[in-house]
DNA sequence: GGGGAGAGATGCCGC
DNA sequence: GCGGCATTTCTCCCC
């Protein structure tokens, strides 16, 4: 059984494919690439996604999402992978030149991560915490589809006015104050009311973004999102002393 | 030689490592991770970039990016990959159960990818197109930043309007109409003038961004870009024919 | 190095 | 499936 085999077996199985070639690759679909000969390690994994790696960098050069169809042929041009999504209408071709090694298992995984740390986490602690956001912020509801959008958190000051928040876990840009604007600006519009207030919280904002919040009166609270939420009481945790 | 000097050579050398393993992967640095014991693909780079594939998805369920140090430990609790990058602030550690695999070597690969089709591409095809827009548009600068911020097409319609265009590949969300608000607005207020027109250039709009154009009294131009640049006359792509 | 915007963004969850 | 938005977004470019 040689390298053609082996990954001919590999592209007609659930088994994940590693391998480290020589190659040239070509792309079609949503933009176009070339990519001349160099050494790549390619990756066909159990669900037909592929993946071409370079020896640096953290994303792949190129890629095939999942259901791609990939074919291995040989002939006297050489072998090469074709890998074809009509249904997305993308197209890849892989030009191998020298295999160095194929690697074909298949892979037990039935396990999926555990994150935490994400906005939605940052929702919750400020929903539990409305003395951070301050002016007597009381919380109504969270993350939640509103007849006004995608509010991150939503609330009153108990002094009949309305309170609009929006979070972000890192430095705020002015992406985060055109998002507030649109919400306040869409519960105005829908209420026909002024008293309306809005609040950006973040650990960090970058200079333009807050000289935005405050040409249109909106309030920027500083606010360090949680290290890590415990879920757990017992989380013992063994990367704990770095 | 065996599996556990092969993945020491490597974190040690500037070799690119692939290791098919049953591991455990826990991440904390941003956000926090956990992930329980499966067999993936782990992939260390020659610049140190790590990343942790499961058998299905393009993504990586977790990484560490380039530069980041690694040292392999071997003790009675087993061996471990830990990854320290102190610059970001950020950890993994890898408990490896058992080594399917470990292939090293060093790739030869001195070429970039070269792709087009891009934004740009369809501002510069719009640029040399300016019908498309109408109402006489006259293209003046393209993808520039200009004093007002980064703006995809600027130029004026022969009657003493400025025309601001935002153009994008792809259907235009909310995101795109609050970006053209934000260069109309600036323009208007250091120039103190009205006659500016807001341009969104795309080949599709839902139906609210549409909504949001029209409230701002923005046009919305359907225009489909171009399906790619054919930069060189002589382009024989032996990809054509699918 | 920070800031801003695109990306072949991807992935998630809602309707 | 579309839509809206977060992402351990990543990457590039410009100041």
């Amino acid at each position: 059984m040689d390298d053609a085999d082996r990954i001919r077996e590999a592209l007609n199985t659930s088994q994940t494919a590693v391998i480290g070639a020589r190659c040239a690759v070509e792309y079609s679909g949503r933009a176009e690439s070339k990519l001349a000969t160099g050494d790549r390690i390619i990756l066909v994994k159990a669900d037909n996604a592929l993946l071409v790696h370079q020896p640096n960098g953290n994303t792949p050069v190129n890629y095939m999402k999942p259901q791609t169809v990939h074919e291995f042929v040989q002939d006297e041009a050489g072998m090469r992978i074709k890998s074809r999504d009509a249904k997305r209408k993308e197209y890849m071709d892989i030009l191998l030149e020298k295999i160095h090694f194929v690697n074909c298992l298949t892979l037990e995984d039935p396990h999926s991560i555990q994150l935490q740390g994400n906005e939605k986490d940052f929702s919750d602690y400020l929903s539990l915490h409305p003395e951070l956001i301050g002016d007597g912020f009381v919380p109504v509801s969270r993350e939640e589809q509103t007849a006004y959008g995608f509010v991150d958190l939503f609330g009153h000051d108990g002094d009949n006015n309305l309170v609009v928040v929006e979070c972000k876990r890192f430095k705020a840009g002015p992406d985060a104050v055109t998002q507030l604007r649109r919400y306040v600006e869409k519960i105005k519009a829908s209420k026909g009311v002024d008293g309306i207030k809005g609040v950006l919280v973040a650990p960090a904002i970058t200079k333009n973004a807050l000289q935005m919040a405050e040409d249109w009166g909106f309030t920027y609270k500083s606010v360090e999102p949680p290290r890590f939420l415990v879920k757990s009481k017992k989380d013992q945790r063994s990367i704990g002393d770095f």
